[in-house]
DNA sequence: ACGAACCGTTGAGAATGTCAATTATTTAGG
DNA sequence: CCTAAATAATTGACATTCTCAACGGTTCGT
């Protein structure tokens, strides 16, 4: 209502000159969409931090889960990082190729692979952690710790609604 | 630490019992990995009820900013919604064929168009506009409706971090 | 023992992401 | 005023990712 007098100068404004109207629209209420854009910016920051170790966010996080001693199994990995069990082959595939993680027999079902890094994996990871750490203070320098943990808990209940 | 004490059971015991297991490990304390996992079951529940429109969260966010009466430059979408200009050009000549929307010259600037709604795309809009209403109430449903407010005004920071 | 369900894998085709080049227009500087 | 650099939209090429269906091997329920 109020952009609409603002936007009502004198005769037909070249632009209502705000920077930001597109941010007092609707969309930009829609708990979707800002899930969605902070997801892109925090993505792009992950992707370029993990660059200089030859990872990326997906690949990351598989190799945390394979350094962190959970012994996922394959189908596990696709359904908590939300993939194709497809998807899940080809990103072992590669971390595999670079000896940073093994597939083992699942000695309670042969079915079954069982995910678990190398040394060099576990020393990649290490490494990789800080960056990413790096990332996500740097993404919530602006937010008071309290509202850091807020956050993750809201986050977690949207990403674990069950 | 602990769940190593706890695996460590009698005789290599067949596993954890856990069914989140990898809840407990690092990578679900990582803020990008709860952003992201949220996200996709997100737009996976807006996609899914957007289908009945023949939309998606993409062509909502367009035909919303359209609706809107901001007049998005093409630029202005890609930025608003971290795309490649080139998909937002696809992006609007789906919405324009099926008569929802209208490139507009933009007065102020001759190598711009800007996005504007038809009656059509309006009216979409609003029944679209219900459809993505009630699956954000129903993943909020398990939060109460301050913790709806924080969520959004934190997500909102990491959104638009400037 | 049998059929149904499940795990990992492969392959194909659609959808998305990324980037460089092109034309038309605007902007900044001399 | 004129020109060079920057910008908006578009196109096309290519890589990456998504989505499905099918397959062999294994487990589970009955």
């Amino acid at each position: 209502m109020l952009a609409t007098i603002v936007a009502m100068s004198p005769v037909e404004r070249t632009r209502p000159t705000g920077r930001d109207r597109l941010r007092d629209s609707v969309l930009a209420g829609d708990l979707s969409f800002l899930l969605a854009r902070a997801n892109a910016l925090t993505l792009a920051a992950a992707n370029a931090a993990l660059a200089e170790h030859g990872l990326k966010a997906r690949s990351y996080s598989v190799l945390a889960l394979a350094a962190d001693d959970v012994r996922p199994t394959q189908r596990e990995l696709a359904e908590f990082l939300r993939l194709d069990p497809s998807q899940v082959v080809a990103l072992i595939d590669g971390l595999e190729k670079r000896h940073l993680v093994e597939r083992r027999a699942d000695p309670a079902d042969r079915r079954a692979n069982v995910l678990v890094a190398t040394d060099a994996g576990r020393a990649l990871f290490t490494r990789a952690q800080e960056s990413a750490r790096a990332v996500e203070l740097g993404l919530l320098a602006i937010v008071t710790p309290q509202d850091h943990e807020r956050l993750a808990r809201l986050l977690r209940l949207l990403a674990f609604p069950d």
